[in-house]
DNA sequence: CAGTGGTCTAGACCACCCA
DNA sequence: GGGTGGTCTAGACCACTGT
């Protein structure tokens, strides 16, 4: 079955992305003028394309087109080293953007952490950037007991979980993690400005600290193409 | 652009699913039975199901049909419960199948375990099933002076990392994990049963055991939508 | 053999982005 | 307003699965 026409498309314009002159800027040419150069129609090409979106790399952006995917961010969701941080640490351009701060109870979060449904969290929702792409889609939920005054603070420059430390002496001890492939929400996808549907990757973390005491919960919503989930581990599972 | 016809499809779609007299066996009616009902076409019917194929919450299999996917199986790549266990652990039924055994270098498993090129390792290939669904295909590759003798043991149907630590007395302290999105490779989507560029999961471990001598490398291909890695974490980051 | 999904054609109109 | 991707039609033939 290798021999279907998108699949050979699929190598033809995986050279073609290897080849500086053809793509300026990292963009692809338009589906149309595609299509015609490879003598066959949009709808094979876009079979083509799509393909080639889920082996993450290329993806569009809206409808603006088709670009090359940049290489994959490396990402330890164990560790509490600021986004900002660990992007410039791989040479790329970190942003952040607070898109809502509010207090008030979610209860998944609630059911995560073992508390009762109607507790209320400091919760910030924010979409953060490589290089001017979104990537990341998130919310945080923090038990406000733990870091009383959280929301006025400069929660946007600096890692939370560092000031989680240092402001409020927390030790994040207990950490468990929960991660699958999706399809990315209609909220999560227009806010990432992709397409509803389009692969992503979810990613929930539940804190407590030495005292087994709940602190946060956070879910986030990855473009599936964006990143590289990596964990170290040292002694006995 | 939510009032896309292939989007209200598959709101009706997740209805029908939801329904156990519509789909018996867990089996879609043909595309071009929903077709006709739907009456739309069978392009944006498929538009419909590839929407919840990404989902994860249909799958085909071969040229079969269209099955409604069971629930993901839990998996925590950090620890070394056997297969067989925690799958029967979540009231599912495991079988191993291996499909090959040999002893020979491989440079990518070299590289990651610090090792030179040429090193030699005991390689097992396996091909691994949920309920009778295959959902990995893995291979393993287990430094030979670790582990002497191991090729010639019963791998298949007890825990690899038990049996390292209880028949060679290895610690398997450092492990270092890897994980992304990934198109099944044509390999990978054979042994699999489904068609390459498959939406997969692709999970890599590096084992080093606590004098940090190299013990064991790993590349597991999952279906990206028979599983939930979780992720347990105790003490500080 | 009949039925299934897999692939492909040659058009069309629409919604949105950008100049 | 021109160009882009997004959606959709109404067919067709092929390759494979199961009986």
């Amino acid at each position: 079955m290798s021999d279907a026409y998108y699949l050979r498309l699929t190598d033809r314009l995986r050279e073609l992305l290897s080849d500086p002159h053809a793509c300026e800027e990292g963009r692809l040419p338009a589906e149309r003028t595609l299509a015609e150069r490879f003598r066959t129609t949009r709808v094979t090409l876009r079979q083509a394309l799509a393909q080639l979106e889920g082996e993450g790399r290329i993806h569009r952006s809206n409808r603006r087109g088709w670009f090359v995917s940049p290489a994959r961010l490396d990402y330890d969701p164990t560790r509490d080293a600021g986004f900002n941080d660990y992007v410039r640490a791989q040479g790329r351009r970190p942003r952040t953007e607070v898109l809502l701060t509010d207090t008030r109870p979610y209860p998944t979060a609630a059911e995560a952490l073992g508390l009762p449904a109607d507790q209320p969290f400091c919760h910030i929702r924010r979409r953060r950037f490589v290089d001017d792409r979104a990537v990341l889609a998130e919310s945080l939920w923090v038990v406000p007991e733990r870091a009383p005054g959280l929301l006025e603070g400069d929660y946007a420059s600096h890692s939370l979980w560092g000031q989680l430390r240092s402001r409020w002496g927390l030790s994040l001890t207990h950490r468990s993690l929960r991660l699958y492939s999706e399809a990315l929400p209609e909220r999560e996808a227009a806010e990432l400005g992709v397409a509803a549907g389009t692969a992503g990757l979810s990613v929930r973390r539940t804190i407590f600290d030495e005292r087994r005491r709940p602190v946060e919960y956070d879910e986030e919503h990855w473009l599936h193409d964006a990143l590289c989930i990596t964990v170290e581990l040292d002694g006995k599972a």
